[in-house]
DNA sequence: CTTGATCCTGTAGTTACTACAGAAGTTATA
DNA sequence: TATAACTTCTGTAGTAACTACAGGATCAAG
């Protein structure tokens, strides 16, 4: 059994976070050593990284929450991870050309945009009353 | 002279936010009028409305604020304008392959998923104690 | 005169942490 | 043994940019 300095560190999860995941209810409440000091599993641990992978894969915590939960029950067949991740796959290709939108609007508004200009061209363009 | 609602629907901000903008010293307090309500001109809905288009394209609120005040200075020239809409593109392009990045990883941990499955792969894999 | 729409202020909730403050306990060094 | 440095504890507040009330006042229409 490990302190929360050390799980920090094998888990890559910082010591606020891991604080914050307990009082969130992601993870269960470690035991505590005499003097009250969280001590952690080898098990703990691995909740915590599988959090953390979920997280860098962009799952929202919550998400991240009910596939830690579904990869400790029984029935660990595929249905709803397989959702999950497909429904974050879209909103990510939905987020994607979102951005990509975004670049080139924002590409096309800076190309007239040249130091020395009396006007900004991009300002004006933002200031105009047309479109929406 | 216009109310906040008639202001919200002709910039396309909401009535709270349009409240909240104000409070946070993004725009000027709106005069008012004897029964207190907010009174806005049409260079307010201006102001609302280029700030709308800042935020459509994912400038932060400050950043908008800052090209707002630009906008309404003496010397509009486009040097802070470019350097933030640069500043701006290398952060869209920065998410855009991160996201990419994430869909990838995304897809091919649901590969080899499907319903059936015993074991999720997927699971496994987000299990395992290897890599990060 | 009543109904429904709009507006007001002020506060709290959202997401997922992060950053303290102040106290207590632990470990390493002199 | 004293002291310094480190770690941990609880609890609270801050972040970004809104959004959602609650509870009350005012306004316009019929």
């Amino acid at each position: 059994m490990i302190a929360i300095g050390e799980a920090s560190r094998q888990s890559g999860v910082g010591i606020e976070t891991i604080r914050y995941y307990e009082r969130e209810g992601i993870v269960p409440k470690p035991v505590r050593a005499s003097n009250n000091r969280r001590l952690y599993s080898a098990e703990d641990v691995g909740r915590l990284r599988f959090l953390k992978k979920c997280r860098d894969l962009g799952f929202r915590l919550a998400d991240a929450k009910t596939l830690l939960d579904l990869s400790e029950g029984d029935g660990k067949d595929c249905r709803i991870v397989k959702e999950l991740a497909v429904l974050h796959i879209s909103y990510l290709r939905a987020k994607i050309s979102e951005l990509r939108r975004l670049e080139t609007a924002l590409y096309e508004l800076t190309a007239n945009c040249d130091s020395g200009n009396v006007s900004c061209p991009m300002l004006s363009q933002l200031r105009s009353a047309n479109d929406r």
